[in-house]
Order: C-alpha cells, then structure tokens, then sequence
DNA sequence: TATAATGATGAATTCCTTTCATAAACCGCG
DNA sequence: CGCGGTTTATGAAAGGAATTCATCATTATA
C-alpha cells in the first residue's frame, strides 16, 4: 500500500538523485530507503528505478509517482500546518446563539473587531433553536450562548457580560409619557409589541404584568426592532426593550422611556459556554472582547420623564 | 506524522459512525483504531473525537481531517490504479526516434490504429538526435528507433521490418527518363535534391556514387518531401527514395523512376530496441503492427523505363 | 435494572522497518 | 588495467511501533 513515506522517499532520491544522500536528509540509512524501494516495486509490480550507470533513474512509473508525490506532500504538509493551528487555538468556528434578540446591534460590535484579530476563525451567529439555546448549548449544536437567562444547567458555565434595565418605551405623545415610571395596571388598555417569542420568554409578562396577575389588552410579534420602535412612535402600541437599546433611537423617534415598576426592571446579559470545552485561545479572546464591549451609552433617558443621561 | 493509515481511519470513523465498524472494514481490532487516535491525537496537539453518548462525534479539527482524507485517499486509489496500469504494461509511453527521413508517411499509418488501441500510451516522435539514434537509443533518450542502419551496438536488438528499394526519381522529360538503370557516371552533372541529412547517412552518396568514386555536379538540402519530388519534376535535379515512397508520387508529378546500378540499391528498415527493456504489452503490440503495416504499393515503376508493378 | 453495545486502557506480542555488515557494480585516475 | 572512492543491493539481526487480547467504564435499550 501506497504511504506517505514512499512519497517522501520517491521525492527526495527524485531531489538529490543518490539514495545516499536521499537517506541523509530523511534521517534514515542508504539501506533502509533501498528495501522500502524495492517493497513498494514488489507490491506495485513495476520497477520505479534503474541504474544507470552509478546513478539512479525513474522508470516511467517512478516519475508518475514522482509527480503524485509532490502534489500529494504539499497537502499533507498544509494539512499538518492547519492541524497545528486548530492545535494553537488560532484555527477553529465559533458558533454563538443569541437569546436576547435586541442584542445583535451589541453583538456586531464585538464581533467585527474580533475577526479582524483571528482571521481563521469562522463566526456563525444562529438566533433559533429547536428547543432552547441551552439545550443547543448542551447539543453542541453552538458553542456559546449569549442569554438574560442563565439556567443553571450541569457542564455549563455562565460570564456575566453587563447589566442592564429594561424599559417600557411608548410614543411621546401617551398619556403617560410624562410619567416616570409605569405600572402594570396603567398598562391593561396597551397592546404589547414583542420580537417572536414565546411569553414565558418574555420579562414583561413574567417578571411585570403576571405578577401584578393582569396583562396587556393585546401582543403582537413584530420582528424588527426599527419596525417595532416605528410603530411605538406612531401609538400603535408599547414595547419593552433594553435601556441602551432604546437609547439609541431617543433621537430619531418620538419615544418617551419608562421604569417599569418602582425598581425596574434590572436584568444581566451573561455568555454561557460549556465547562468541558477544549480552551482554545481566540475562545478567551472573544470573552474578553465581549467583556470589554459595554452597549454605547450606559444609561440614556426619555424625553423628560426619566432622569437625563448619567 | 500524518500517514495515510490514519486518514483511512478517520474516514471510515466518520463513513460508519463508530469505531467497532470502521474496525471491521478496515481487518482490524477496535482497539487498534482507538489507540491509533489517540497517538494521532496527541501528536497534532489536538482532539479529533470526542463521545457524544456512545456514538463518535469530530471535533472541528476531526471534521477538517475528514474532509482532506476524503480529497488524499481518492488521490492515493488514483495513483495506484495508474500504478497498476504501468504495472500491467496498459500504460506508458513510447519515444520513438526516426532516421528514416521519408518514413513519416509510413509511421502514421502504424501509430494511428495504436493509439486508439492503447489510449493510455503518449508516443513521441523524434527526429532530431544530438549524436546519433543509436547514441539517443542506448541513452534512453528514445525507446525505439527506426532506421535503415542496424548498428550493431550492445545492449540493443533490431528487427527488420521489411525490404525496399532506393530508387532514383527524375523529371520524365529527362533524358535518362526512357533508361531502366541509372549508372554513377550518368549523373555526374546532376544537381542531388536530398533531406537534410549528413552525407555519410545518403546511401545513394556512400553506396552508389563514392564506390565508383564520383559524385553528382551539386547537392542541395530540402526538408520536405513534396516539395523535393516538385523540384525533381521541374527538372531543378534528382534524388533517391524508397520505391514504395515513389509509388505514391508517380501518378500525381511527371517522374521517372531509374534502378541505382544493376542490381538496384536493396534496404531493410528495422526497428531497434534495447534489449533489457521491461516487456510491455503495449511495446509488443507496437512492434506487431509496425511488422504487419507494409508500405502501400510493394513495388511501384516508373513512367514505362522501369518494369511495372507486381 | 439487567443487558447489549461501544469506547478506553495497559500489557504482551507480533510484525514491519531499520540498521549493520558486506558484496557487487561502476567511475575516474594514474 | 587495476585500484581507491562511491554508489546501490542484500541477508540477517535488532529495534520499535502498531496491533491484539483481556478487561473495564460508560451509555443506551428493553
């Protein structure tokens, strides 16, 4: 059977044009190279080399295997090189689930810098799951999970990236734009707008309105948050999305921000990521990065109602 | 070292989904493919597998693995099917060397049918040698050498192919044109049309002129064939060819056709070959047909001077 | 929970490769 | 022509790496 060392071999008497000095560069002796020769003949059943006078020469056999041979270990030799980079660390995929569907404008910011540093690296950002992130998560089926939610599940582990405080935002023209804070019975007349989630997803409803056990009038899906933040303005109805989120359109668009509740709505964003993963180095890198990548204003306000910008 | 052994373990891994199977195809233990992994393992730096339950899953750089021992094994059959064709004597090439000017005619007449008996033979036609097509022969510079002189030389062996006559052609509206047989003293003020050979490889020089110690009024080189036999019919000289090659001419050009002496200049072709050559099915078969290809016309006359065909 | 299937592991063995020592062929030189 | 210097070829012995065997650990299935 054809080896990667008869390739090596055939290559190097082709090079140096001795067995002898052949057998130098490939560490091995004159002898060695001469049985191995004479075994891959034996099994290929044509000769590779003749003597001619005191040298060596290919059949034409010899030189066809010449020609494979040096295609053959120039992809070895690039195999071995990128094996050696997923080896370091520098080479791999990284496949990240996003549970937080405001936070793709955060994550592109993380993200762009970091395929700037590893180029080797392939991101893949994947936002639906068939049962939840973590399941993927434990599926292997992403690698890390950026989540609000980090259930406790064995062999995972969770970072916490940075806090942040959901806000209700409606159009600055509603009644209650002049408020500071809003409570779920001011609410019960409003219809919700939401990205396409299910409701034991959504903190509004868990952590705001089925506490208080009431619940908006409506819920729409809507899955853009241009879209969504558009139809706020224009009164067709209210939203909950991140305070950094929102204060990112107070310039744009006609919104008024409130607290939700006396204490708001405080939450975190946490990158979770498996225990028993193999470390790799563009792995912390990213976690750093995400780390450092605070969302732009760390607090922006409302219209008036809610304190100004810190 | 990346061999070849491990990518037919990787992909057969991946092909069967565990190790107990891809053992079985491969004629060996399980344990054998686990240990070998796990040296392969340790010698990237990096993991391959990992289990998943009790089924294998490719860890990033085990799925790149899988796809280059997919691209290097098909590369590996390749070679050794070609490998197995040399071996078989279906494949190879075959330099051929020519010292027989005007015997292009004849050749492809024998190298056509070859090659589309044997695709998978190159055939190379040389005609230029830098000493001579012995010398180019006996240094395997050609495999095959076709040539009027059968220089006894060691090492090789020749087999004639057939007979043939040299004859002299000239202008039909030459005055010698109603004789049967030319004689050196006829021609001392012709001007001698011949291929641009040395003059010691002219017959009609060393075996019909020198002998009887003359030589024609001039001599003058022309490449071509026809166009030779066209200067011959102008009457702008003469020159000596094999009769079968004359054969061809006589209906088409105004030439005459004369014997050189009186018992007529008598060649062989043979075609030379060294003795120590691996036998090849498709070297023997080369030889058959060229035997077998006679030139067109055995035995071709002139305008009515010299007797008709047989 | 018992059972079947699978991978992992350590020690022993087997088999293939390599080396060593030497012969044989070749080239150039006096 | 014969003689070093150089090369490849070869057989036997040594060495080492791959394989097997026996067994354990884990996981999925009935």
């Amino acid at each position: 059977m054809l080896e990667r060392t008869h390739l090596a071999i055939i290559h190097e008497v082709h090079r140096l044009g001795t067995l002898t000095a052949a057998a130098r560069t490939l560490n091995l002796s004159q002898s060695a190279l001469s049985h191995a020769i004479r075994r891959l003949e034996q099994q290929a059943g044509t000769a590779l080399l003749y003597k001619h006078g005191r040298r060596l020469r290919f059949t034409e056999a010899g030189h066809y295997l010449c020609g494979v041979a040096e295609r053959l270990l120039a992809q070895f030799d690039h195999a071995e090189t990128i094996l050696g980079a997923f080896a370091a660390g520098r080479k791999g995929s990284l496949r990240i689930g996003v549970e937080c569907h405001p936070c793709q404008r955060w994550l592109v910011r993380v993200v762009s810098p970091f395929l700037a540093r590893w180029p080797e690296v392939d991101i893949d950002i994947r936002r639906e799951f068939q049962f939840s992130g973590i399941a993927a998560l434990m599926q292997h089926d992403i690698d890390m999970l950026i989540t609000p939610d980090p259930l406790g599940a064995a062999g995972l582990c969770f970072t916490p990236l940075f806090d942040y405080e959901m806000v209700l935002v409606i159009s600055r023209s509603h009644p209650l734009a002049t408020q500071q804070v809003a409570r779920p019975a001011d609410l019960t007349e409003e219809i919700l707008l939401s990205y396409p989630v299910k409701d034991e997803r959504l903190d509004i409803l868990s952590l705001f309105f089925t506490p208080a056990q009431c619940r908006p009038h409506g819920h729409k899906h809507v899955e853009d948050t241009e879209i969504l933040l558009r139809m706020v303005a224009a009164g067709r109805g209210i939203s909950a999305i991140p305070d950094w989120l929102a204060a990112e359109y107070l310039n744009e668009l006609p919104l008024s921000t409130l607290r939700l509740g006396e204490d708001g709505l405080q939450k975190q964003l946490y990158i979770g990521r498996r225990d028993k993963d193999r470390p790799a180095p563009f792995i912390d890198c990213f976690l750093e990065m995400a780390k450092d990548t605070k969302p732009a204003p760390l607090r922006a306000q409302g219209t008036g109602a809610v304190p100004q910008k810190s």
